[in-house]
DNA sequence: TCTGCTTTTCCTGGTT
DNA sequence: GAACCAGGAAAAGCAG
């Protein structure tokens, strides 16, 4: 349906531009173009601005992050190392790529990115479109993964990025050598046995993703331990006799090499 | 407003 | 003795 949305498709008349020239220096101001759209629901994410082709990686994890709140799509099925890439990438993926990087939240990826390649960011006023989409998305996705997972769908909705859980967090940053940068090390891989290497960087990037200036490790290894005792209760975290390491457990999902 | 879940904060005590 | 780490308890923040 959509694959035959092109650049020049968005680029009428196929206007020659500078690669980073931003939407608004192209096509005028957004108000002009997205005269309704609510500034407030993506911040002051400049990716808003700018064709989806001239995305930085920042951008497209901003897209990500936009769409896992905005949609409460579980940021669990997406491996985010797959989108470690900017627009022009992004955009060249077809949608058998979007779901081997995502499952099922990769084929409403694909939908949501060639609507705004098709209406811009208009596309996210239209409630009558994308609503219902996402709504059937929600009902398949739960359907599809079932048990556990169900009661995940309806239980932890508002998963996403930015409030993702800490052990989310932990497992992602294992899953993501680029970002880990000697962080957190497998100590056992097959048993989901990891250690923390580099207690005070990891801290650190927990305080940026909850925006917590103040967060230290002391704490964050205490969330880890307290919710440990909301984890190990619920088999998320086993407890391992030895400092500085922890293992997932049987109901922890998406760290598994062959589950991903 | 209430409740449950998750995280944060402060404190104390054990280990290295 | 200092630094580091772990656990208890209470409270905050958030969403349903």
């Amino acid at each position: 349906m959509l694959d035959s949305v092109t650049h020049s498709t968005f680029l009428p008349n196929t206007m020659i531009c500078e690669p980073l020239m931003s939407w608004t220096e192209l096509f005028g101001t957004i108000e002009d173009y997205y005269p309704t759209f609510d500034h407030q629901t993506v911040g002051d994410s400049c990716w808003t601005s700018i064709h989806p082709e001239y995305w930085s990686k920042h951008n497209v994890c901003e897209w990500l992050q936009f769409c896992c709140d905005q949609y409460k799509l579980d940021a669990n099925c997406i491996s985010f190392s797959h989108f470690n890439i900017n627009g022009l990438q992004l955009c060249s993926m077809t949608q058998e790529e979007f779901t081997d990087a995502a499952g099922i939240c990769g084929e409403y990826l694909y939908f949501i990115l060639q609507n705004i390649r098709i209406h811009g960011i208009s596309f996210f006023n239209d409630t009558e479109e994308t609503k219902p989409a996402i709504k059937d998305y929600n009902d398949k996705a739960c359907l599809r993964t079932g048990g556990t997972k169900n009661q995940e769908c309806h239980s932890h909705g508002r998963t996403s990025l930015q409030s993702s859980h800490l052990w989310e967090f932990v497992r992602d940053l294992l899953l993501s050598p680029e970002e880990n940068c000697g962080i957190l090390d497998w100590e056992d891989r097959e048993q989901g046995i990891f250690r923390v290497v580099k207690s005070e960087a990891l801290a650190k990037m927990w305080g940026q993703r909850k925006r917590n200036d103040r967060m230290t490790y002391e704490k964050l290894s205490r969330a880890l331990r307290c919710v440990s005792r909301y984890y190990y209760k619920t088999g998320i975290l086993e407890r391992i006799d030895r400092r500085l390491v922890y293992k997932f457990g049987k109901n922890a999902h998406g760290w598994q090499e062959n589950k991903l």
